[in-house]
Formats: C-alpha cells, structure tokens, sequence
DNA sequence: TAAACACTGAACCATATGGTTCAGTATAGC
DNA sequence: GCTATACTGAACCATATGGTTCAGTGTTTA
C-alpha cells in the first residue's frame, strides 16, 4: 500500500465509516462516557472497542483522559467542520451539475420556443 | 472481521477517506472524464483508477457508463446529502457541548456575581 | 484486415481493520 | 493488605485495501 501521508481528512472519513465508531460519536455528543460505558452499550469487548477510541482519538474527533482507573472520553475540540466543509463544497457540484442537466432537458422539452 | 452490513454511510464514509478518490469526485464536479483521463491525472495505472471508480460506484457517489470502448464516468445522482446530513446532526451536539462548557466556564470566571 | 487503444480480470503483495483472547498493571474499596 | 475493577498490550485471525503486473477482450481506425 505505502501511505507516504494521511491527511486529517484521511483519518477522520475513516474514523466514520465505521457503525460502531458513529455510535460512539452520537453517544458522546450525549455526554462523557468510560471505555466499559461504550464496551458494554456496543456489545464489545474493552479492547476492542479501546481501539475503536483510538481511531476516533487519532483522528481527533474525539479526546480521552485518565481519571483514576477509569479512561473518559468526550468530543474532541476540532469537531467536524473540516470534514462538513470539504461535503458542502462537493455538494454545491453535485448540484450544479444536475441543475444544468435539468436545464438541458427542459428546454430539448420547451418546444414552445424555438432553440438557435 | 466478520460484516454483517455495509450500510451507505459505510460505504460512503469510506470511499471518501481516500484522497485520490476525493480528487476524482472533484475532478468529476468539473465535467465527466474516462477511467484512462483520471488515471492519466492522477498518476496511476488503468487497473488502479477502476478500482478507485469501482468504490465510488458502489457506493453510489459516481455513476459509469460503457460508451464503445470508453467507460464514461460522472457524478451520481445521489450526492451527498446523507452524509452532509449526518456530519451536520452531530456538529450541532459538538458545538452545544462546547457552548454549554463555555457557559460553565464564563460563569466560574464571573465573579462580580457569587454562585451559590 | 491489422494494429492501436481502452478497458477488464486474475493473481499477487504488503499493510490495515475489526475483532478476539490472555496475561498483565494500576487504582479503589473493604 | 487483599480483592475487585478498569484498563492496557501483545499476539492472533480473517478479510479488506491500495496498489502492481500480465494476459486477455472488445472497438476504432488506418
């Protein structure tokens, strides 16, 4: 594969594209929660899902800190402007695209005035 | 690893944590293009770039089409609205939590009026 | 009709992912 | 001090990912 670079974006798409770590992203837009919180929420075992909040840790969407024995994991800071950013942007294409396709179409149907 | 599902927001989430394949729906955004025009853009072989398209398509961002001996490839009908929608249900619970930390914070600073 | 072109598919490779178990380590509570 | 709790790390497993090469197949075009 060689990955010379993973990019914020490449981490945090990545970060969502997984059921599990969404879950994980909503439950803590409900508040704080430990690593067995979301172990036993998710049907998982602490390992797996400590990995689960590495990727998301990793990708900076979400922050962790030790606290006596238990690990608390809450939204990170960044948030997801970056990632709504980059969506918006292709969205408006995506649109634009499809709008000028409607327009051909309409007027290939407007037979009311004659095209040059 | 054992998938049960691919739900579209996996599929989706994952097609985009790739940056090559963020360029080819940017490049898409600005008009159609054959599988030999991205790969040629970005630096890849044949083979490579239809995998790359292979993802997009499966999950539903690029639509192709064989036109003789041309696969013509364009931007999906479906866009990206479901994720657009998703990203922006949880930048809202981001930015409360944090306005509501905030709120906390200003409170402790405010000491012109006692808490009780 | 022959040659060039655009793609396609199979096989291969190295690494990543999403889980598990098992064996620790550090902290809390009786 | 002992025990239960909460996590941590290493090792393992099956499959997926991101690329490649090589050998076709179907289409243009000269």
């Amino acid at each position: 594969m060689v990955q010379y670079s993973a990019p914020a974006l490449d981490l945090s798409f990545a970060a969502l594209a997984d059921a599990t770590r969404r879950g994980v992203i909503e439950q803590l837009g409900r508040g704080e929660a430990s690593i067995s919180d979301l172990a036993e929420r998710f049907r998982m075992t602490l390992t797996g899902m400590k990995k689960h909040v590495a990727v998301l840790e990793r990708a900076g969407l979400v922050v962790t800190r030790k606290v006596g024995r238990v690990r608390r994991c809450a939204l990170g800071q960044r948030g997801l402007a970056a990632e709504a950013a980059w969506i918006e942007a292709q969205r408006v294409l995506f649109e634009a695209r499809f709008a000028a396709l409607d327009r051909v179409l309409s007027e290939m149907q407007g037979e009311d005035d004659n095209g040059h």
